[in-house]
DNA sequence: GAAATGACCACGA
DNA sequence: GTCGTGGCCATTT
C-alpha cells in the first residue's frame, strides 16, 4: 500500500520526540498537518510494524495517560516500562504530568 | 466504489 | 472533575 505523505510525517514527528518526553496525539496530528484528526496518529500506530524504529511508546493521550491498543493486553506494561526506562515518571493512576514531560515541538 | 472502523480531540452541559 | 456529541483522515472489508 502507497503510505500517504501524512502518515510519514506523523512517523517522522514521532521520531523526532527526544527521549525523556512525550507527546499528545493532538500535537503529533497539528505538527502533521493534520489537526483535527487525531485519530489519524493512532490509526498510524496501530498499523505500525513491530520491527519499528519509532518511539511509539512517547505518544499518549490528552489525559496524560497510556492509550496502548486494547487489543495487545499482552503487553499493556510494555509501554509504561519503557516510560520509566527513560526516566519518566508516572502518577498515582499511571499518569504521566504533562506539564512536565509534555514534548515542546518548538524545539525542533 | 461505498460503508464501517479506529491507540483521539475539542466543545458544551 | 465527568459525560455526550461532532468531526477529521486513512485503512480495511
Amino acid at each position: 500500500m502507497k503510505t500517504k505523505n501524512t502518515f510519514r510525517k506523523i512517523y517522522s514527528v514521532v521520531a523526532k520526540i527526544p527521549r525523556g518526553k512525550v507527546a499528545t496525539y493532538g500535537q503529533i496530528a497539528g505538527i502533521s498537518s493534520i489537526q483535527g484528526s487525531a485519530k489519524l496518529v493512532g490509526y498510524a500506530l496501530n498499523k505500525l510494524p513491530d520491527s519499528t524504529d519509532l518511539p511509539w511508546h512517547r505518544v499518549i493521550n490528552r489525559s496524560g495517560k497510556i492509550s496502548y491498543s486494547p487489543s495487545r493486553n499482552d503487553h499493556d506494561n510494555l509501554q509504561r516500562i519503557l516510560l520509566e526506562n527513560e526516566g519518566i515518571e508516572f502518577g498515582r493512576n499511571e499518569i504521566i504530568e504533562l506539564s512536565k514531560y509534555l514534548w515542546n515541538p518548538l524545539n525542533e
